[in-house]
RNA sequence: GGGAGCAUAGCUCAGCCGGUUCAGAGCAUCUGCCUUACAAGCAGAGGGUCACAGGUUCGAAUCCUGUUGCUCCCA
């Protein structure tokens, strides 16, 4: 057909598709009798763009789902995006601030209007994005984690967890925000190795003119908290300055000296500053040795009043101020470079203040345990199974989770508090007042809603997203719907490494909490995307091409190869544009074999040909080994090279080697039973690589038959392997060799492709030979004509495939000194490698303790070995003689 | 500071319990080809002491120890 163009163009093919998919329904689930197949989607950030890494992320999640379908399953992917919260609030409050509105004049409820505004309008761009990519999702499941059933699955779960004793309100050191004005959890905070400075400060002794202490210190401007200088107890430097005290600098606080082993004597001077309100193991020294707190920041990084000094300036201005005065007035001994690694908040990079609050926190402990058995014993598998050790380390060392955030966008807490500071947890204010008056005995003093204030702190993101693959099927409220009973547990989770304990570790625990069983039994963790030079892709460094732009100028088909191909489960990707080239190219050899199938005329009164016959019959094996191959491979979440086995499969087998085989003289038609077997392989091929291409797939499979209306590929069944003939695939491989070495001998001398040439092969010692493929060498290679013969023929070019010697006849072009150092050469290698082999067998420990397969093997090699030896060296003498 | 992992062709990687075609794949490179499906292609070719040093074994890319280099996680 002509009217095919000789280069594929996705543009139009894919969005048509999607559109057929969607109108079509195809990609909605619900319960039926069929087994399910259940993927959640990471729900990416709302205030989030497609980049390379969600790409990645969804192609592989895509493939999953796509090929389950196939499978027969019922195929359920649930997307969704979570609220982000202090993304997101960063966000709202960066364009109020545009617009002249500050989030401090506004009530909670105007706040979350406008946050509920911006959400609508650009909340969904991220998804809509994923169905340029080929997304299969089912959209009509979309969630949302601030979604009515969401957010009152969190309020539930707050409750229970509260009342189960799991969560409580203390006073801890939390890592402080100090530009998002919130506290973050540990596992939010980014240490980055800097360039600081190291202050050695002296302090005088009290009661004395000029004894002086000297401390060293990263942070002078934390002075004015000190309540205490800490030594090591075997440190003689010291011991004098047992029962003594110390003037803290500039403000003259006299503070204890303690002893404690937790100083290391070979650190700084020895002397260590404890500041128990702002670095959290002084904080520990200040809870065992019972000393006071100083706090003296205020929220957003600036002194506070208990500072006394440069109260209302930040933090950072203040280290300048405070080195300089200390300097003038006399405290600094020396300042040295160091560096030290400082915590930067992952959301803001802001640096993060180590602070004493009151917050809300979650009992790890407990959670954890099952959690982690249920990882050691493989009942959730992990794919590479390498992040075992590091989910083992965290979940041994975990430590209680600070679930409190000082914003208002996310589910707020639902603690209310009496007047006196008391507290109860309940769903509603109602119910919260209800519970409030039943402790208060004295009838005249009960409350009103009015005197009630809730809590104003939400929850952190994490706090629903643990639940995700509960509550998008709102198993948390209503814990025997038909939903959550049928899809969960789901079954793979694809998702980054690097939220491991964030995300993967706390869902495995909800799901043992809430439903008692796991939330998915295998995690596959894809690699972060980088670039050439391995660096991650970010904005500041302009390395991370768009990705819109990759699938509108090389087609979803093209990226979705290009970064799989690449992409090893767990190892980081290195894109490159050439990645994508070749899934261009792939895209292009597919849709050039269309073009050559559906061109040939067809003449249905055709007999089939002999040679047609065994290339089908030869396609057949080597396409259910594939089938096996690749089958494995999905078994073993090794999805790259499932792909690369089937570009393999198309490129190689069926477009190299099959389609040749079966290809008509210029002009001439094929019959009737080739063709059929040869579209109805190209069918089954389309269908083993539908997942990974799905648009690609369905267009040429809509072209290559008639099909009704609404039928598409992605409704397929998955090929299943069926029983194959090795003997047929390993003897086709000695054809190869054949008429490899055929060509080698045209190029050599020069004769094209067009000229017939004559072949001649030497039977062995009466041997019967297998003729299975001479008819196809013979069509491959443009033989006139095999012959078998018992002597060898003169003035002809020669070669030796194992140890059978083939002649082509090509009077006066032969160089005979050429061939003979060829030969040589040859021989002089299988002459080596018997050496070796029998080497080995000569050796008795050998014979004797290896296991007999092998050793019968290297016996079989040493007989090959021997017999092309006689051959080479039977050619040479008539070489030369 | 504590822990984990990695090191195989120019690049990205595969090589399970040591033993068949154990030194491989894709890409890149090089050499021929505009052979009427495809130059986004076809036919070929070259390229690695498996980081280094020891050890175990009949046999080590594979197991053990040490060294070096890189990466990640936690504090």
């Amino acid at each position: 057909m002509t009217d095919i163009a000789s280069k594929y163009d996705p543009s139009g093919v894919e969005d048509k598709w999607y559109k057929y998919w969607m109108d079509r329904g195809f990609f909605h689930s619900v319960p039926d009798g069929r087994e399910p197949y259940c993927i959640v989607i990471p729900p990416p950030n709302v205030t989030g763009v497609l980049h390379m890494g969600h790409m990645l992320n969804n192609t592989i999640q895509d493939i999953m789902v796509r090929r389950a379908r196939m499978l027969g399953k019922n195929a359920c992917w649930v997307p969704g995006t979570d609220h982000a919260s202090i993304a997101t609030e960063a966000k709202v409050v960066a364009k109020l601030r545009d617009e002249g509105i500050d989030k401090s004049g506004l009530t909670r409820e105007a706040f979350l209007e406008y946050a509920w505004e911006w959400k609508t309008k650009h909340g969904g761009i991220i998804l809509d994005q994923l169905k340029k990519l080929g997304a299969s999702c089912d959209w009509e499941r979309t969630c949302f984690t601030m979604d009515q059933s969401l957010y009152d699955s969190v309020i539930e779960v707050f409750i229970d967890l509260y009342n189960k004793g799991l969560i409580y309100r203390g006073i801890r050191m939390v890592n402080w925000d100090p530009k998002a004005l919130t506290a973050v959890s540990d596992e939010e905070v980014i240490y980055k190795e800097v360039n600081s400075k190291l202050y050695f400060v002296r302090y005088r002794v009290e009661g004395t003119e000029d004894e002086w202490i000297t401390i060293a210190t990263t942070r002078p401007e934390t002075i004015l908290g000190d309540t205490a200088i800490c030594v090591h107890p075997e440190d003689e430097r010291y011991n004098h300055l047992r029962g003594k005290k110390i003037l803290v600098p500039l403000i003259n606080r006299a503070i204890p000296v303690i002893f404690d082993e937790y100083v290391e004597r070979e650190f700084g001077t020895g002397a260590l500053k404890v500041t128990p309100a702002h670095d959290v193991n002084d904080y520990n020294l200040g809870m065992k040795y019972k000393l006071e707190v100083i706090d003296t920041f205020n929220p957003n990084g600036t002194l506070s009043a208990a500072a006394q000094l440069y109260v209302g300036e930040d933090r950072f201005t203040v280290r300048k101020k405070i080195t300089a005065e200390l300097q003038e007035k006399g405290h600094i001994v020396k300042i040295e470079a160091y560096a030290n690694k400082v915590g930067y908040s992952e959301r803001t990079d802001e640096v993060i203040e180590p602070r004493i609050s009151v917050q809300w926190f979650m009992k790890m402990k407990d959670l954890a345990k099952p959690a982690l058995e249920l990882v050691e014993d493989d009942t959730i598998l992990f794919h590479p199974a390498k992040y075992k050790n590091m989910y083992r380390h965290w979940m041994a060392n975990v430590t209680d989770w600070c679930i409190s955030r000082q914003l208002w966008w996310g589910q707020q807490i639902p603690a209310y508090y009496l007047p006196g500071g008391e507290f109860v947890v309940a769903k509603s204010k109602e119910e919260a007042l209800a519970m409030a008056n039943a402790k208060i005995k004295d009838q005249n003093s009960k409350l009103t809603l009015a005197d009630l204030k809730q809590d104003e702190d939400v929850l952190d993101t994490w706090f629903s997203s643990w639940l995700w693959p509960i509550s998008v099927f709102d198993g948390i409220r209503h814990p025997d719907n038909a939903d959550i009973n049928y899809y969960y547990p789901t079954n793979d989770l694809i998702t980054a490494p690097e939220i491991i304990f964030f995300w993967v570790a706390r869902m495995i625990m909800a799901g043992m909490e809430y439903r008692g069983q796991i939330p998915f039994r295998n995690v596959y963790f894809t690699g972060i995307v980088r670039d050439k030079l391995g660096r991650k892709m970010s904005k500041s460094l302009g390395n991370s091409p768009e990705p819109l732009n990759l699938i509108s100028l090389n087609g979803a088909d093209a990226v979705r190869v290009g970064m799989l191909l690449c992409s090893p489960a767990g190892n980081d990707l290195l894109y490159d544009d050439a990645l994508i080239e070749q899934g261009r190219n792939f895209c292009n050899k597919i849709w050039n074999a269309l073009r050559l199938v559906n061109g040939w005329p067809v003449d249905g009164s055709l007999p089939q040909p002999a040679v047609n016959r065994i290339s089908v019959e030869w396609f057949s094996s080597v396409f259910n080994a594939s089938l096996k191959n690749i089958s494995n491979l999905y078994d073993d979440y090794r999805l790259s090279e499932a792909l690369m086995a089937a570009y393999k499969l198309v490129w190689d087998d069926f477009c190299s080697w099959f389609l040749e085989m079966v290809k008509p003289a210029y002009l001439q038609p094929i019959d009737r039973v080739t063709i059929d077997a040869v579209k109805t392989f190209f069918e089954e091929i389309l269908k083993v690589l539908h997942p990974f291409m799905p648009f690609i797939t369905e267009e040429i499979w809509q072209i290559l038959g008639e099909r009704g209306g609404g039928a598409s590929i992605m409704l397929c069944r998955q090929p299943v392997a069926a029983a194959y003939d090795e003997s047929l695939i390993s003897r086709f491989s000695f054809a190869e060799e054949v008429i490899m070495a055929i060509r080698n001998v045209r190029k050599e001398k020069n004769i094209p492709q067009k000229e017939a040439i004559s072949l001649f092969i030497r039977k062995n010692n009466n041997e019967t030979p297998d003729t299975t493929f001479d008819d196809l060498v013979a069509k491959l290679c443009n033989i006139s004509g095999i012959a078998y013969v018992e002597e060898k023929v003169a003035e002809s070019m020669s070669f030796v495939v194992g140890a059978t010697e083939f002649f082509v006849p090509l009077t006066g072009k032969i160089d005979v000194a050429e061939e003979i150092r060829k030969m040589e050469e040859e021989l002089a290698y299988t002459t080596g490698f018997l050496a070796k082999v029998m080497q080995k067998l000569g050796n008795d420990s050998f014979v004797k303790n290896a296991p007999p397969a092998v050793v019968e093997s290297e016996r079989r090699k040493q007989d090959d070995a021997a017999a092309r030896i006689r051959v080479l060296e039977e050619q040479l003498r008539g070489m030369k003689g």
